[in-house]
DNA sequence: ACCTGAACACCGTTCAAGT
DNA sequence: ACCTGAACACCGTTCAAGT
């Protein structure tokens, strides 16, 4: 019953929940998680608001799914800083720096999505495993370039673990502390401020 | 206007600015952020729900004053630690451990207060600039605990307020990351975790 | 000065009913 | 299987009116 004319079908949208979530990422990206509404999407996207309810649990379920399609797209941009050229000859610390600028870059281009992935409400009840999946797969990439890069130290995995639970813990801290404009940095500079921040911790031991 | 009796005032509660931010503590601290609307405190506090905003300029605002009130017993909290009787004697980096470990002892210990007292909402738009009056403090305890446990670096202003941002982010992230879940610890040894992987950071240089 | 009552324009969620 | 329309129980905010 889909119809591919200018009219607009009544019935069948095509693939509703996929519009849902291109369209709630759209409009946190213009004005913040809190201006998500169910009935908003649904006018937007032209169906009636209860729709939503055969696709998604609830609001709190289609915001879940939001995060992990920002999940997904983060661990991509992450593995795809390991592929460039420059980051293939690199030393391992620079490629340890290089995939967690990525985190961070990614984190301050799409702030709105950052925080839905980041969100308590999703992350504390345990309702989401799924969300799971893609992070895991990111701290494993932290995990190789750790073990990398601190070779000299003869990490073993709960040291490395610990390592990159460290990193990760400061790249989000700083994400955190320069969104909430708590440091004052210019947005031309973040990334060079973020690498002072962050080079004299991995020489500790 | 003000009665003492057991029977209701009508009018004047006397402070309903106050009865607001505590009752809104408590209904975050029971039942988190989410749950807080101005109807329901209202009609906890036996008042009209417009007599709200006689106080307050929207329900946002209400908030503000409720994270200005968690900045200001975090900051009291902080400086308390450092002035325990084993804090005294203590060297300096454990002074700086032990300032640390309070900061995320209060906010593991108020989870959904802290999450208010860090929410983007309050903190990115600049409408709240008292925000930053206690967290300033805070961060001039840390600048000053920061400076005697590196002293031996020799640390300009500059590169101090680095350390002390540092270690915020860190704090912040571990506090993030162990709410998420994204961190199994036990809660009773969340203190000797934290402090495994701070230590390491203060040591290089 | 401080609070009330009513009104306005919204919400999320449920459910019988339609195609 | 997928969507609609109406209903329910809420919201935040505004404003004239009361004491």
């Amino acid at each position: 019953v889909v119809r591919t004319s200018e009219s607009r079908p009544t019935y069948h949208h095509g693939d509703l929940a996929r519009a849902l979530r291109e369209e709630a990422l759209r409009l946190i990206q213009e004005a913040g998680p809190d201006a998500v509404s169910l009935r908003e999407l649904a006018r937007r996207i032209g169906v009636n608001h209860a729709a939503v309810y055969r696709h998604y649990e609830d609001k709190l379920a289609l915001l879940a799914a939001v995060a992990e399609d920002g999940w997904t797209k983060l661990v991509e941009t992450m593995r795809a800083s390991l592929a460039e050229e420059a980051a293939k000859s690199a030393l391992p610390t620079d490629r340890l720096v290089r995939l967690l600028t990525s985190y961070v870059r990614f984190a301050l281009a799409h702030p709105a999505h950052y925080r839905v992935m980041m969100g308590p409400r999703l992350n504390e009840t345990g309702r989401f495993p799924s969300l799971e999946d893609p992070i895991e797969k990111g701290v494993t990439l932290l995990l190789t370039e750790i073990k990398a890069a601190r070779a000299g130290g003869n990490l073993t995995e709960d040291r490395a673990r610990d390592w990159a639970l460290r990193v990760w813990m400061f790249a989000h801290g700083y994400v955190t502390l320069v969104l909430g404009r708590r440091v004052q940095v210019k947005p031309s500079r973040w990334e060079e401020y973020f690498q002072t921040l962050l080079l004299p911790m991995l020489g500790g031991r």
